[in-house]
DNA sequence: ATACATATTTAGGCTTACCTAATTATAATT
DNA sequence: AATTATAATTAGGTAAGCCTAAATATGTAT
C-alpha cells in the first residue's frame, strides 16, 4: 500500500480537514444549540464561505453531517462520534502538556490542535491511563470517554449567581489567550472558591472574595465567562 | 492569516512531504555515504519515481538539497538541519512512547512518524527535558541535540567482532518489526553484555553468552544487525 | 409587498503532491 | 562499439482543499 506524505488519508479514513470541520461543527452546535451556519463555520475555521459550502457537501455525501441547503448543518451520529474522538484527544493532550510538560493553560491550544490528529487508538488509551483518566482539561472542559460519553456537570456562569452565593470555579466559557492570561495575572485558578459579596447594579460587576482571602472586582465580561458550581 | 486544514504549510515553512523527503534522504545517505538516487527514495517513501523527480526539483529550488540530474541528491546544510530536527523529534517521541506510555520497541515507529511533524520548538525542548535529555532512542539510535549535533558513539556490528570479544549491545542496524520481535522473543535487550564464545566458520553464525548467563546461537543475519561497543 | 442587506451557493481557477505512459539517460554485457 | 537493461525524466493527468467573483437565496425594514 502506497503511503501518502500529505496526510490526506484515503478511503474510509477521516482527513485532517474533515476532522477539523466536524470538531468545529460540534463546538458551534454546543454553543448555539441550533444548526450550524456556513458563515459561522467559515469564521471559526478561517476559511472562505464558498470553500465551506463545497466541503460540507462532500462530508454530507459521506453521511458525517446532515445538510439542508442554505439552512446549515448538523452532525450525524457518526460525525458526532468522530468529533468527540478529536475533542477527547485534544483535551487529553492539553492535560499532558500542562501537567507533565509544564506548559501554561494559555499555551497549549495550538499544540493540542496538532496532536489531536495523531491516529492511534492504543496511544490515546495509554495516554489517558498515564494521565490517570482525567475528567477535565486544564480549562475545565470535560473530556469524553473512549465511547464519547461525558460525565455531565451542571456548571453555570458566575454571572447567573446571586449575592452571597459561594461557588467553585471549575471552567471557562471563553478560551482566548487574553482572558486566560487575565485570570492568571489576577491569580484566579480552577478550583478556587468564590464568594459573591456584592453585585453592582449599574454595570453588573461582581465583588468577590477568593478562597476567603483576596477581594476582587470582576467585570461583567469576566463573570459571564467564569463557569462555577454552587457549594 | 488564513489557516490551512490540510497541513500543507505555506511560505518558508516545511510541508509534511518535504520533511519526509529530507528525513529519508538523510537516512539513505547515512547508510550508503553516497548521493541518494531517485529510485532509492521512491522505494523507501513508497512513491512513484516520477513523482520523486518532480518533488526533488522543487526542494532543490528551495536550496534544501543539491540535485544533479540523473545522478542523485544530497542535503544542503539547511536541508540537513531540518532533517536532523525531524529525526530528533522522532526519536524523542519514541523514548516517551516506550518509557512513559509503556509501548514496546516494535510498536512505536508509526506513531512517532506522526508525532515527529508536530511543530513547536518549545514542546520539543520541554519533552527533551521531561525525558531527562536522553542520548539514544529505544533502538539505540542516537538523538541529535537541538543544534543537530550527535554524541558520536563508535559502535560496530557484532559480525565485525572476534572470538572472545566481550561487548555491550547498544543498538540495531535493522529496524524491522520482525527483527525487533525476534530479539524480544530471544530475550536480547539493549545494554546486554555479549561474550563471543565461538564463530562457526561455515555460516559465520555466532555462539554468544548473554549477561554471563544464557548461551545463544545467532545467525549471520542477526549478528550483522546487532550494534555493539567493546567492553 | 418591495427593496435592501446579508448569507449562501455556483462557476471557474489554483496549488500541492501524487499518478501513468512515453521518452531519454546511464550502466552493464556482449 | 552496439545492444540491452535499468534508472531517471518529461508530459499530461487527477483529487483534495482552498480561492475570487458572480449569482441566488433568505431575512429585515419600510
Amino acid at each position: 500500500m502506497k503511503k501518502n506524505l500529505t496526510f490526506v488519508k484515503t478511503g474510509t479514513m477521516t482527513s485532517l480537514a474533515e476532522e477539523n470541520y466536524l470538531k468545529e461543527i460540534y463546538k458551534l452546535h454546543e454553543k448555539s444549540g441550533a444548526m450550524v451556519s456556513t458563515s459561522a463555520l467559515a469564521e471559526t475555521l478561517q476559511i472562505n464561505a464558498a470553500s465551506v459550502t463545497d466541503f460540507i457537501k462532500k462530508i454530507a455525501a459521506k453521511k458525517l453531517i446532515s445538510y439542508e441547503k442554505s439552512k446549515g448543518v448538523m452532525l450525524t451520529e457518526r460525525g458526532r462520534q468522530i468529533a468527540l474522538t478529536i475533542i477527547r484527544k485534544h483535551r487529553l493532550w492539553e492535560v499532558w502538556l500542562v501537567n507533565n510538560l509544564g506548559f501554561k493553560w494559555d499555551e497549549v491550544h495550538e499544540i493540542a490542535e496538532q496532536l489531536e490528529h495523531v491516529v492511534s487508538d492504543e496511544l490515546i488509551e495509554l495516554l489517558d491511563k498515564h494521565l490517570g483518566h482525567p475528567k477535565a482539561d486544564p480549562h475545565g472542559d470535560l473530556i469524553p470517554d473512549a465511547k464519547g460519553r461525558f460525565v455531565k456537570m451542571s456548571s453555570k456562569p458566575l454571572s447567573d449567581c446571586e449575592k452571597k452565593d459561594k461557588v467553585k470555579f471549575i471552567g471557562v466559557a471563553e478560551h482566548s489567550n487574553s482572558f486566560l492570561q487575565y485570570l492568571t495575572r489576577s491569580d484566579i485558578k480552577l478550583g478556587d472558591e468564590l464568594l459573591v459579596e456584592s453585585i453592582e447594579e449599574f454595570d453588573k460587576s461582581f465583588q468577590v472574595k477568593i478562597n476567603g482571602k483576596d477581594r476582587k472586582l470582576l467585570s461583567r465580561d469576566v463573570v459571564k465567562n467564569l463557569l462555577v458550581v454552587l457549594l
